[in-house]
DNA sequence: TGCCAATGTAAACAACTGTTTGAAACAATT
DNA sequence: AATTGTTTCAAACAGTTGTTTACATTGGCA
């Protein structure tokens, strides 16, 4: 149709608007105007201000979706290579690439702060989307381990995915600009992430030999 | 003086406000009727709404800082304990234990969203704190170990952290409530973490017995 | 062509916002 | 008691916002 020409326009404009200014400070003149249509095209396609939010947090989410994939895995692909590529299009997710960066900026505000448009996101994305980290996670770890501390283990995971998107300014301030543009690209993020995850579970030779045991911690059942 | 109190109540209706609705959508008829102050008391104490949020900041952040102090350590203690007490710390700042939840909801929103407000936050909370964790992993890793790993392994740290408080909503869709209960307490949590990072470094014997090693990663020189 | 529904436009509306104002109330000092 | 500086208050102001309206334009179809 010819409609959907200006309906797509004001829906990629409201994206990158409330990206960056959030739902209240993004202005629907605002929205109109970086599209290019007459202000009364908002309200006319999308009734009101808040369901061309919930569209545009879902365009964002299914254009995510489709730019980084999860790959297809085999019942011989080994447990530690899924992780590893798991951690990877998190991060390719929450960093952007590729796609355009207000894309995730969109998803984050809306996890941080969440309206109508997050519990649509939760269950068709996030839902399934940790359920496949718990079935990795399961296949890593002894057959008994409690369903909790699955739970504790993936949160390890999505954690440390998700800081270096949502702190993406404060790490600008906490770390030199040269040293953040060589050492924390996707991939050497995902290297150091999935390491930390498969040291912790024993897939992998610690980082050193084991310590002279200056160990204070009681070192007991660890579940 | 009496005109403290005043003052001191619009700080902390302030504080709430803006921690519940953010910043544009906090008005200032809001936070003066919720302290019970008249309207135009807001801009005679602090000028306008932007210097009156960074007010409210700082106050939210030495707050945390006062409630939740990091222990004093001596040069015999373990690297291992401090690192347990610092995460411990950590999450409590970030859970609000002891204290009002909006005093760290406040302050995720400005590292979320960075204003004015946040240069002084970095400046005079994180930057140091930061230090100090880095200073801590220091200990426990080989002396070699490049600034960047040291970086790598604070943000994993930190991430983990600031995952439960940041994404607390969604966690109450993906885990079911008697479980987050129970198993997602500070103390659990911090001790959780505590384990992860401690068995990546090596200074923890694994979850389990080294993996029939199904490993499909190389498993050269970690660093 | 002539009609009609769909789409685009400019202007106006009503509500809400941060901020200012000028006078009143108060407290302390002279 | 008079004066001074500070604090409180109700009212108004000026600007912005989402939304609506009434009217123009378009484009396909009989």
């Amino acid at each position: 149709m010819a409609t959907d020409s200006t309906r797509e326009k004001i829906l990629q404009a409201a994206g990158e608007q409330f990206a960056n200014d959030g739902f209240a400070q993004a202005t629907i003149r605002a929205i109109c105007c970086k599209a290019g249509v007459n202000l009364a095209a908002a309200n006319y396609y999308f009734g009101d201000k808040e369901r061309l939010y919930i569209e545009a947090v879902k365009h964002a989410r299914r254009l995510r979706e489709k730019q980084a994939p999860l790959p297809n895995w085999t019942d011989s692909t080994p447990a530690d290579q899924k992780l590893a590529q798991f951690v990877l299009t998190l991060l390719r997710r929450m960093l952007c690439e590729p796609g355009d960066p207000w894309q995730t900026r969109l998803i984050i505000r809306e996890i941080m702060e969440p309206t109508k448009a997050c519990e649509e996101m939760v269950q068709e994305a996030f839902q399934p989307l940790f359920q496949v980290l718990i079935d990795i996670l399961r296949e890593l770890m002894p057959e008994t381990t409690p369903l909790h501390t699955l739970h504790h283990w993936a949160l390890s995971v999505i954690g440390q995915c998700f800081y270096y998107r949502a702190n993406e300014k404060i790490l600008t301030m906490l770390i030199d600009g040269e040293e953040l543009r060589q050492q924390f690209t996707v991939e050497k993020l995902s290297e150091h992430i999935t390491d930390v995850i498969l040291r912790g579970l024993g897939h992998l030779p610690p980082m050193r030999r084991l310590h002279p045991v200056a160990s204070s911690r009681n070192t007991d059942d660890p579940v």
